[in-house]
DNA sequence: ACCTCCCGCCAGGCA
DNA sequence: TGCCTGGCGGGAGGT
């Protein structure tokens, strides 16, 4: 990570570091957590790690340690201009946690553009700036494939050709291109690309279950679905096809509740009650309403209902910059591309698209998840309404001045 | 009782 | 061989 250059910056790590704080553990539970590892009984060991301990010191609180919260808390250290390379380590350092928190943080960032994987242990902070184009491509591909033009990405797919149960015995040739085998080339379907090989294999079908493929493939449930609502289960469904096996959906809701709350705390979705059944949905906060005629583009409409929860709606134009979005996309595409090499050209290109952006994220503190909720209120008092905003300045305010808002609450 | 989802084991892949 | 990556499901916390 870049050194803060100013004390806009000083403030942000000064929040991000208090929000890591507030995300790690307890000492005491931290002890509490050494002693029950080595008590662990060994027959656990098969296939399960294990859930906590009993009589948990009160002062730990489960919700503390949400992958929503921890999103949240992510996007507060690296959501800066200079932070351009985020090491994976240093990560998991400053909030406190695993490695393996930091994976599935960075597989769903990294589905909906917000990071690019630049090298072993080492991403490149995208920003929100990614979002749209990210966003965009996804309903493209997901229209495509409603159309029948492209092969859906679905599981119902690798099922045909290979079960869960004899995925181990059934394995391709490997096709050796590494870089390939990374998500953001695997999000096209292997298969959309001509000559690419009937036989899957097997990290084929282990990326078909990724934690990055599963986010992609919810978040086109609500890009082309009619309803911008859904419970966790139906997209299990819909994501699995009917008829598998209750273990098989089991883990799926599962990881679904994941990528749900990591959604959540950068206010892409929003959890809401459904009627009369006691599990909550989730809605989409950027409702895709009508194509535009050209390339694609959508034009979007804030929802005609009132939102429920008191977050903010910025994702609500997510899908559509009228501004000259296709300069924008090719440089932020550009930066995703040099990535691979860094160098000066990025930070020209970062720049360049920030300044396109707009100035208010010079001169904003970016506020952390735990920003003063009256900042926020005034925000959305002295700002648009929902209703009235305009889409280009709309993203520019989106991207511009993110607020996670994680809340493991109740709805 | 059921929902939610943290936790860490361990297998696969790669250098 | 050791490290990175991340699927997976047990089981505890929360409602």
């Amino acid at each position: 990570m870049a050194a803060p250059s100013s004390s806009v910056h000083e403030v942000a790590v000064a929040a991000a570091a208090a929000a890591a704080m507030e995300y790690a553990l307890p000492q005491e539970h931290q002890q509490h957590q050494q002693q029950k590892q080595q008590a662990r009984p060994r027959a656990m060991l098969a296939g399960a790690g294990g859930g906590g301990a009993k009589g948990r010191h009160h002062a730990y609180s489960r919700k503390d340690k949400s992958l929503g919260l921890l999103c949240s808390n992510f996007v507060v250290l690296y959501n800066r201009e200079d932070v351009e390379s985020i090491g994976l380590d240093e990560a998991a350092k400053s909030l406190g946690v695993e490695r393996r928190r930091i994976y599935d943080i960075v597989n769903v960032l990294e589905s909906v553009g917000i990071l690019v994987r630049k090298a072993k242990n080492r991403y490149t902070w995208i920003g929100f700036d990614g979002v749209p184009m990210a966003l965009r491509e996804l309903k493209e591909r997901a229209l495509r494939e409603k159309s029948g033009l492209a092969p859906p990405q679905t599981e119902q797919q690798s099922a045909a050709l290979m079960s869960d149960d004899e995925d181990d015995d059934k394995l391709g040739n490997p096709d050796g291109d590494v870089e390939s085998e990374k998500l953001s080339e695997t999000a096209d379907n292997p298969s959309d690309k001509p000559g690419a090989p009937r036989c899957r294999l097997r990290s084929d079908h282990r990326k078909e279950k990724s934690l990055g493929l599963l986010t992609q493939n919810f978040v086109k449930l609500f890009l082309t679905m009619e309803v911008d609502t859904v419970s966790l289960d139906e997209a299990a469904k819909l994501l699995l096809g009917e008829g598998h096996e209750e273990t098989n959906m089991r883990t799926k809701v599962r990881r679904l509740y994941d990528i749900a709350n990591v959604l959540s705390s950068l206010n892409l979705i929003e959890k809401v009650q459904q009627g009369d059944t006691r599990k909550p949905a989730f809605r989409w906060l950027g409702r895709v309403v009508k194509p535009n005629a050209e390339n694609g583009v959508t034009i979007t409409v804030p929802p005609p209902r009132k939102i429920l929860s008191n977050k903010r709606a910025f994702g609500t134009e997510l899908t559509n910059i009228d501004m000259p979005r296709s300069n924008l996309d090719s440089k932020i595409q550009k930066k995703a591309k040099l990535t691979q090499d860094g160098g000066d050209i990025l930070k020209n290109c970062k720049l360049t698209v920030q300044s396109r952006l707009g100035q208010s994220k010079k001169n904003g503190i970016v506020y952390g998840p735990f920003h003063p909720a009256g900042a926020r209120k005034h925000e959305l008092d002295g700002g648009n309404k929902p209703g009235q905003r305009e889409s280009a300045e709309d993203w520019e305010t989106f991207s511009a001045s993110f607020r996670p808002q994680y809340q493991n609450q109740a709805p």
